[in-house]
DNA sequence: TTGTATGCGTTATCAA
DNA sequence: TTGATAACGCATACAA
């Protein structure tokens, strides 16, 4: 069934076929409804590759994530799926993995189906270097870019981002305040997201005082989801002489190893060893005691992002950079 | 750019170019070179609607999924687009939801974008009356289907599943032998996959020459991811007289809220208490002690999935029904 | 080996 | 309010 043959058998030209598909309202009461008719009776569905190609576009957004598996990011997603469908908008997704050439290499292949948008989910996707981030460069001279987690100061680039800077910084200071004075920051990103949640955790050390200890701070570079290995890591650091009865992680996965490690070690938690994870995902009520956590909103920021990307391809203006809130979610491995 | 523009700039005709774009062999190679240099030259890449127009094809597959933030669809619509990206495929996603009016929805929306062939990701797709499966009839007359972890009865459709019946089978018996003889069969969903899976407790039941208890299979019909309305729910089990020393679900999450209930009730876990999730997810290594779980080995599936809607667009024929071993994954919270 | 001409199914412009 | 026709950019059958 093409729009010839519903025109044919409705007596009317192609063109007022078109017409009743698209709401035209230049078409006669009487004549709207032969043509529905027709249409109705045959089960027509104009043809999405001829609109595609006369409109050069098939409403589609592409979704670049590093692993749709991770809790937080498949969550994300999930949100980002949703609202664009309730905007019309279709979704091809693209699991890139950690690899700078893959991630260049699948938003190339994005940008040759002709996508309106692409949303780059998680701050893994801008580099250290500026050339690193030429891949986002360029293709935002073709479509508009939305960053989840992270900002790029480029034209067409727009980021999301909750205030993890001040997230960490708080939920240090609330360790501090409940008497925990030698805390461990225990990390697995040097992204954009990751260096602004170290910044608070050394800022609110300074605030009360204290001394930016460097063996304090470990840096975790094993695979994603080992939290065997993560443990591993907090057991050397602690052989090697620093002592620590709190850990702020940038990750709920790092925070169940340290409560893990905490309970290997025979340490009560949280009188003698505190935890405060981020991204408030299920995990945090997976262990015992449950795991007070930073909650960085997530479904407002990908509400955000979609409102924003809809608003530019209207062809408005919205901010660079938009900033919001994080909450620090209390539950059972921290004192306060 | 378009395909008329290379042809220009090179000297060539427009099929010429268009040959060369397919790497046809009938074509010099030094009119080839030319040709490639001035695509090269001018960033030329060819136009995917008009292409799609042509050979009514954009390479893409509709992925269905109820919800990609719970984990275990998560990891498998993670494989799954990965490996038709592999293949040459890209992945239209669309989150439904558990609601069937909406996987309808969602499911002729994929069909108007004239995606090549539909995953259903998870067996909640599949009910139980014969009419509630009629979208997914419908919908095999234009493009193909496959299942994952459920089997429909029909032409162009294809089930890939785990043996849920016997891997439950064999999840009993192994607690029965350890001497666990009131086992409480813990579920929340009465999908394909999920009567599989209880025929298999009650099978085990029966060769072990046990009565089966109706009171002992509860059946959880509250929200996904709520583990205090779960864990309220074997309360009230208990508490209407029921008494168990073990459970056996249908879930990760299930098995995590039992291992809960066995804490908050000062059930020593294994030795007075045991507990067997499905799915093996990584819930599973995140509570203390560890769950033992069923591993339904999602990436098998998922490869064999692919491969199989691989042969299928090539018109080859394959089995309608497919079906792979699980395993139980031994950890802490059974004492085999 | 190369070129010409046509079809794919829409939308949109311009006349009527 | 309607219709004829061009454009969209490619693949391909057929001719040369």
């Amino acid at each position: 069934m093409t729009i010839y043959d519903i025109s044919e058998k409705a007596g009317v030209s192609i063109a007022t076929v078109s017409r009743v598909l698209n709401g035209s309202s230049s078409v006669s009461e009487k004549t709207r409804q032969k043509v529905l008719a027709v249409m109705e009776k045959y089960d027509y569905t104009p043809n999405a590759f001829a609109r595609g190609l006369g409109l050069n576009t098939m409403n589609t957004i592409g979704i670049l994530c590093p692993d749709s598996s991770d809790l937080y990011l498949a969550k994300a997603v999930y949100y980002i799926e949703q609202k664009l469908r309730d905007n019309h908008y279709d979704s091809l997704l693209c699991c890139t993995g950690y690899a700078l050439e893959n991630k260049q290499k699948c938003l190339n292949l994005l940008l040759s189906k002709k996508v309106d948008g692409i949303i780059l989910v998680g701050s893994d996707f801008v580099n250290e270097t500026f050339e690193e981030n030429n891949y986002i460069r360029e293709a935002a001279k073709d479509v508009p870019i939305m960053i989840l987690n992270a900002v790029l100061d480029c034209p067409n680039v727009y980021g999301i981002v909750s205030d993890d800077y001040r997230s960490v910084y708080e939920a240090t200071s609330a360790l501090l305040s409940s008497g925990v004075k030698d805390i461990l920051y225990f990390y697995n990103a040097n992204t954009y997201s990751g260096k602004q949640k170290l910044s608070g955790y050394q800022a609110a050390l300074k605030e009360y005082g204290l001394p930016v200890v460097p063996s304090l701070i470990q840096f975790y570079d094993g695979p994603h989801e080992d939290i065997s290995a993560m443990i591993q890591a907090l057991q050397d650091a602690s052989k090697n002489g620093t002592a620590f009865h709190g850990v702020i992680t940038s990750d709920d996965t790092l925070a169940l190893a340290a409560l893990k490690y905490a309970v290997q070690n025979n340490l009560k938690v949280p009188e003698d060893f505190s935890v405060i994870g981020y991204n408030n995902s299920f995990i945090t009520v997976c262990c015992n005691p449950e795991l007070t956590s930073i909650d960085n909103k997530p479904e407002t920021l990908c509400g955000e992002l979609i409102h924003m990307l809809m608003e530019v391809l209207s062809g408005n203006s919205v901010p660079s950079k938009t900033v919001f809130s994080g909450e620090i979610i209390k539950r059972g491995t921290t004192r306060f």
